[in-house]
DNA sequence: CTGAGTGCAAACGATTTGCATCCGG
DNA sequence: CCGGATGCAAATCGTTTGCACTCAG
């Protein structure tokens, strides 16, 4: 399957943070190269894991802060795929879903054509679309 | 845009659970009623709020383990639309999809061909496919 | 120096668990 | 009568809020 994320550069970030009166602190580089060092999407908690396995103590209420900043720059976007808790991933350049695997929790990645069901939505209904998420539960290699 | 739900005759679920060991109680048979006359998505909590609404007192608990049964014996099944809780609505025998505000969190049906998708899913990838869910995110006819 | 960013403790909402009690078949 | 169903209290988990403190620009 197809893997799409793009990598954000981190002075192309700090550019755009610039001018907004926004910094560019440690923990806010490390949430984002967390993000860009694993593609399947994150937990809040996870991404403060991944922190503190790189020996970055960074408080729970701190990276729910940065990723909610993170998102309201269009920098990363939400997936809700179940188990009552909101994932993250970096917003992808090109459209993508997921797999994701009703027994492991593993998320893959597919790329589908999705012009059609597009076009289809915003003819038959007056719904200003705005984003779209698309996931599909099974059984991933390994467990099935 | 499209509404389609199915209605499970209370008979036909008695049939169900006879044999099985379970039970046909008053909240179950009310739980199953809240869901026919309510066909957009419903949290656990607002199930419990509609039974209220009709004079019958349901322990939280109580709730969320019946809608867990229905969701067991394929009645129900449950969505992620967001803001941190699970939502179910009855299983449709159609395919349907959801249209969700952004704004008022109203959700709305649609349906729209996806056989193709779900074709390409199976030719390109080795995952086993069980459900898929399509959700659309945006403003709402009132809201935009 | 100043406001954006951070940490901490406490609150909150959704959901679950253990256990005693109840009631439908 | 018996096991499935229910209620209750407390625990758990993800997330948010208020407030004081810190540090990047």
């Amino acid at each position: 399957m197809q893997q799409c994320c793009i990598i954000i550069p981190i002075m192309s970030l700090s550019q755009s943070l610039t001018g907004s009166g926004h910094r560019l602190t440690k923990i806010r580089k490390e949430i984002l190269n967390v993000f860009e060092t694993h593609h399947s999407p994150l937990s809040a908690l996870e991404v403060k894991n991944f922190l503190e396995a790189k020996n970055i103590l960074a408080n729970r209420t701190t990276v729910y802060r940065e990723i909610w900043f993170l998102r309201e720059k269009g920098i990363v976007q939400e997936l809700f795929l179940g188990k009552g808790k909101t994932r993250f991933e970096l917003t992808p350049k090109h459209c993508h879903h997921h797999l994701v695997c009703s027994n492991c929790g593993n998320v893959e990645d597919v790329t589908v054509d999705d012009s059609l069901l597009l076009s289809v939505i915003s003819t038959q209904s007056q719904f200003k679309l705005e984003r779209h998420s698309i996931e599909f539960f099974g059984k991933c290699i390994n467990c099935k």
